[in-house]
DNA sequence: CATATTCAATTGTCAGACAAACAGTCAATA
DNA sequence: TATTGACTGTTTGTCTGACAATTGAATATG
């Protein structure tokens, strides 16, 4: 038989409701930085029950287009990148996602940020950078420190790019990466010298405006950080959600969910 | 004042509701494929009314953690890449991300993408890419035609790389670049001919197994698309909210969303 | 003018109801 | 026997109406 049936899609109200309000929100007609309508008025607008209006703006509340002020009322907002984290760290975890993917692509990202790094940098960027590699000197002996600071640098030269888009597809990257090797930490003493003139490297690199030399060591990096994992016991061809222990997870979808900033 | 004061969040029930059935879904205590407990369950299980039920529900779906399969019944299942797309897609948006800024990124995936897929093609794959290149040629004349099938040869390629990151991270780009790029279609016709000739070098490299080759030809190809759209009057430095007209996104965001896939 | 009080508006949650869609069973029919 | 059609209980989508807790603004007070 040739025949060729579409699935049929029946839209309930609240989805209706959720896909007008993203429209008006995507062309602006609802402004960034403002509160959208009151549920009363939506019901008005759209001629259905709050319960209704309530689930759509649920809908709109998840999608990350609208987050709480300081009072109960909606504001109309810009997805931030941990909002786009978030959708990729659950995808990459159900979708069985291995080490060996993630790593190949953040090494990839990684050098097109130094590159980039290297032309756009600020002085006071380059001050953060040099201030991170000092923390890391002093904590040497404290591998969970290192790990935080380790994540913090790439994310500092990242920024530095000021690329978003190269941000919006690295960070959730970077945080499970991080994630998944918390758990190989403390066998990572041994490569924090390693680390640390990796890093010197890279910093001098971009301060010297030298795009080639940020990236033959950011890579350089990059190897020694799948090495350090193997020799840890890290299995890179198994997927992540084999090994992220789930409250690690939880914290850090927790850690980028909030908190609301107050805004005073 | 050294007083530290971290924002009082106050978690709503139906938040609750929503995080404790993602920890569950994470978890793999409510396993994908099955359906979530009916709301009368969870009612007894949280000791909430409906309404609130439905409302953490809603978070769910959003999220892409449950979908509707061919009954009314919720199933829950692993956000497909189109859902993490769709993020991205709103985030880079509204944050006034840069053709500029897609491109870059967008560049070197798709270099990562070449090198790793001569590794790891299947012979049904080059199959897919031979004959998008031959319906290519059949089409010269079409140019929406041929952006929808250049498209398509991306994502082919990147499927062929076998990395479900990469994936998730370049499905965006090279939906945001297509939708951007729209606007200038028409005048792109006269470089059909480059455009094939890239495609046509790098299926020769990536079916010899010649990684170089094909990132070199893809490079190019890149190249010659941004050279193409900046002849054909695209400013890359403008955020892409400005010259994306609202229809083709909803239009794009849609056709990730539906139709749900009814499994039979 | 600054501060305290009041008050109406708004949201979060509850309680209960009903029609439509659905899954399953079983009888009637060809 | 295989298909169709009718019946039944379940589940979801939506409605109705209600109420307490917050909140923002207006008001009164010093």
């Amino acid at each position: 038989m040739a025949l060729k049936a579409e699935p049929i899609v029946v839209n309930t109200s609240y989805q209706a409701v959720f896909l007008q309000l993203e429209a008006a929100i995507l062309r602006g007609e609802l402004a960034i930085g403002e509160a959208i309508p009151t549920e009363a008025n939506l019901c008005d607008l759209f001629h259905v029950k709050r319960t209704t209006i309530r689930e759509g703006i649920r809908l709109l509340e998840q999608s990350g287009l609208v987050t709480r002020g300081s009072g109960r009322r909606l504001i109309v907002s810009a997805p931030d990148a941990g909002r786009s984290s978030e959708n990729f760290i659950r995808s990459a975890t159900l979708n069985r996602v291995t080490l060996q993917d993630l790593w190949q692509v953040e090494r990839e990202l990684e050098a097109l940020a130094c590159r980039l790094a290297c032309a756009t940098i600020s002085q006071p960027q380059l001050e953060q950078l040099a201030e991170n590699i000092s923390k890391m000197e002093l904590h040497k002996q404290e591998p969970k420190v290192i790990i935080r600071l380790d994540m913090e640098f790439h994310r500092l030269i990242t920024e530095a790019a000021g690329n978003r888009a190269l941000t919006l597809a690295r960070d959730p990257l970077g945080i499970l990466l991080y994630a998944s090797t918390d758990f190989v930490v403390t066998r990572l003493e041994q490569s924090t010298e390693r680390m640390l003139a990796a890093h010197q490297q890279v910093y001098e690199a971009i301060s010297a405006n030298d795009p080639e030399g940020a990236v033959i060591w950011m890579t350089k990096h990059m190897d020694d950080f799948k090495r350090g994992c193997i020799m840890a016991g890290a299995n890179f061809d198994e997927p992540i959600a084999d090994f992220v222990d789930h409250d690690t997870l939880a914290k850090l979808l927790l850690q980028n969910r909030g908190p609301h900033d107050a805004t005073p």
